[in-house]
DNA sequence: CGTCCATTTGAACCCGTTCAATTCCCGTGG
DNA sequence: CCACGGGAATTGAACGGGTTCAAATGGACG
C-alpha cells in the first residue's frame, strides 16, 4: 500500500513511526476509543472484532502481513468501531494520525488507493453479510476454511495445504457466527469425510473441491 | 452529495443526465453486468440485493431520496456486485460514467465526500453483519423496524410513527435473513404486545422503547 | 367477478444452541 | 523430571427457535 510513495512521503512516514513486538493477547485498541494513529502489521496475526450487548464476539477481520487496520476511523475522524487483539505474536508499526492524514491529503495517488481499498473491503463485507444471512453453519464453515486457506495457506506435499494460523475453536466460531461446540462437531465431520485433517490448532485442507461443494459455492 | 459542487461541475453533470420514471418491479441493473453510469434516486424506493446460489435473496440496502447507487462498482471499475429493483414508483436520474469520474477526479472536495460516504457505508455494513451473526431473528426484526422508522418514519398523532414504505413480508424477511412466515408470526406477536400496528403493508410504530428492548439494543 | 399472488395459520421436523460432564493439552512450579 | 492446575477441546443429551411444507384466507387488479 505504501510501496510506491515518493521519497518525501516515505520520510514523513518514518520520522515518527514506531515499531513494537506485541505478544499474543495484547490489545491494540478498544472499540469506542479515539484513534491516534494507524497500525501496520509487519508480521504475526491480529483479529479485529466487535462485542455485542450480550457479550458475544464477532470477528470482522483477520490481518495478514502488510495490512493496516483502524484506517476507517482515522479517515472518518471517528471513534474506533471495533477492537483489535493480537492472536499470534506480531511486529506492528504505528504511524501517528497527523502523518497519515498529511500523506493522504497531499498525495492523490495514495488517496485513490485508499478509496479502492475501501471499495474492496465494502465488497467483501457485503458478501460476508449474504453468506451469514443465507447459508447454513455447515456451509459457512466450509466457506471460511477455504477463505483461510487462500489467506494463510502453505502448500505442502501431497497436494494438501496447511492453514497457517493458530485459531482457537472459539475464534473460528466467532468468525462464522455460531457456537464453539458446533464448530468442533462440524470440523470432526469434515475430518471423517477426509476434506481436512487436524493437527492441534492447525487445520490442513485435503480436498478443496469437496469443501467447495460443502460451501455450495458457485461464484 | 452533489449539493456544493461548483457551477462548472454541475453543468458537466447536467449535459448528459437523463431522468426517467420507473415503475414498481423494474430493474435498474443486474449483478455481474458492467456499470455505465450512476443512478440517483430523486423519489420512490429501490432495493439493492444479491441472489445466492440457491436462489435466496438478501437485501443489502434500501434507498431514500437523494441516494445514489452503484457507485462502488463505478469507482472500482468493476462489475455490479448486486442488483437493483424498484419497489415503489421512482424518479431516477442517470449520469454517464465518464461524467461522474471526471468530477470525481477533478474535484478533491467531492472525492473526499465520496471517501467519507464509503467509510460510513462500510461501518453500517459491519454493524449489520454483527447483528445478523449474533442476534436472534426476533431481535433483528425489532432492530430493522427501528431502522426503517428512522429512515421512512412519518410522525403522526398520538406519538405513533408510520413507516412509509410498502415492503412485502418477503422483502422484510430478505432484509433480516429469515423466512417470510417467521416475519409474519413475529409481526403479529409485536402487534399483540402493542409495539406496532399493521395497516396493510404499512407498519406503524407505537412503542419505540418497547422495540428497543426487544432489539436488546444498548448503543 | 374471477384469477393470481401475497399473507396468514397450522403442524412437523431439524439444525443448531445450551448446559453439563469429561478429556486433552500445556505451561508452571515443586 | 514429573505432578498439578486450568483453560481449551471434545462429547453427550435435551431443548427450542426457526424452517419447511401444506392448506386456507385475503386482497389487488384486470
Amino acid at each position: 500500500m505504501f510501496s510506491d510513495l515518493g521519497q518525501e512521503d516515505l520520510e514523513t512516514l518514518n520520522i515518527h513511526k514506531t515499531c513494537i513486538l506485541y505478544k499474543k493477547g495484547q490489545t491494540l485498541y478498544y472499540e469506542g476509543t479515539r484513534p491516534m494513529g494507524l497500525f501496520c502489521i509487519n508480521s504475526g496475526k491480529v483479529k479485529v472484532f466487535k462485542i455485542t450487548s450480550d457479550g458475544k464476539e464477532q470477528i470482522l477481520h483477520l490481518t495478514k502481513p502488510g495490512d493496516f487496520i483502524g484506517y476507517r476511523a482515522l479517515i472518518s475522524e471517528d471513534f474506533y468501531s471495533a477492537s483489535a487483539t493480537v492472536i499470534e505474536e506480531a511486529a506492528i508499526c504505528y504511524i501517528p494520525k497527523a502523518d497519515f492524514l498529511k500523506i493522504l491529503n497531499s498525495n492523490p495517488q495514495f488517496f485513490k488507493r485508499m478509496m479502492k481499498k475501501l471499495c474492496d473491503d465494502l465488497g467483501i463485507m457485503e458478501q460476508r453479510l449474504v453468506t451469514i444471512a443465507q447459508k447454513s453453519v455447515r456451509e459457512r464453515l466450509a466457506t471460511t476454511l477455504l477463505m483461510l486457506k487462500e489467506t494463510y495457506g502453505m502448500e505442502g506435499e501431497e497436494k494438501s495445504t496447511l492453514i497457517d494460523i493458530a485459531l482457537s475453536r472459539e475464534d473460528l466460531a466467532n468468525i462464522i457466527g455460531t457456537a464453539t461446540e458446533t464448530v468442533i462437531r462440524l470440523l470432526s465431520e469434515f475430518k471423517n469425510l477426509e476434506l481436512i485433517s487436524l493437527q492441534g490448532k492447525k487445520i490442513k485442507v485435503l480436498d478443496p473441491q469437496g469443501l467447495l461443494k460443502e460451501a455450495d459455492f458457485y461464484a
